[in-house]
DNA sequence: CTTGACCTTCCCATGACTGGAACCCTTATG
DNA sequence: CATAAGGGTTCCAGTCATGGGAAGGTCAAG
């Protein structure tokens, strides 16, 4: 398989692939001409990746990841390890973007959007 | 009034303040040593781009708050459609973000987390 | 006179890509 | 047989909003 044909299965942009490779997180063989060969592994890698990166996993977490998914005799214990720290972060970036949207929908709520230059949302920005 | 104290009075980092000056946010005087002066309107200027900044909006969006704020013949309606840009981008990180939150947290629910291989986390993100 | 707390500029690094230039390989067509 | 299209390759630079750190100038206190 070349990299066109793995970016089209997995959805991921040849220019990331050829990236994941650079930080080592896969390791496709070369044909004679230089083109990348994707085994089905490394397809099968590049999926789970594409999944993890969409669930938010930073890049060193889904090396991780991928290390415990190929490891045998893993404990369950440390995937979820990772995955309930990282669904912190999460909800603490939900928690911070509901407070802005709470603050911003307030302001724009009492904004007249009009002609006049009276305008609450920059009374608000200016000071408390 | 030097860095220093107007990074204090502001809560900005001191170099945030020198990189808002390079990008040409604010543009204090400087004293015969080169140090930077902050006059009263810079404190402010600084103080209204921490604000802005802590509601997200991004540097180019904080740039035409600023224009706008400084502008006495502004209309309302521009400084409320910048406003409202950013709060659908709020919102559609939140959706992304409550996503996210949900299937992992469905994932981490399935997990056991014990010393055994079998995690249903990694059986996830392997395929659907 | 020296110490320490300021301040200055400059360059490099972050995360996770993305864009683009310049060039090679393969196949189809005039 | 030349060429054009549509793959592929490497490498360099840019993104966003800073942060880290080096190398050095300035200033008040002891």
């Amino acid at each position: 398989m070349n990299i066109g044909e793995v970016a089209a299965q997995t959805g991921l942009p040849a220019k990331t692939i050829r990236y994941y490779e650079d930080i080592g997180l896969i390791t496709p063989k070369r044909e004679a001409n230089g083109y990348r060969v994707f085994a089905r592994t490394d397809a099968h890698k590049l999926a789970f990746l594409a999944r993890a990166r969409a669930l938010g996993f930073s890049i060193e977490d889904c090396r991780n990841l991928l290390a415990l998914w190929e490891d045998r005799s893993r404990a369950s214990a440390d995937v979820r390890a990772i995955a309930n720290e990282h669904l912190s972060e999460i909800e603490e970036k939900i928690t911070g973007l509901t407070a802005m949207r709470d603050t911003l929908s307030e302001l724009v709520r009492d904004c007249a959007g009009d002609n006049r230059p009276d305008c609450p949302i920059l009374k608000g920005l200016e000071g408390a």
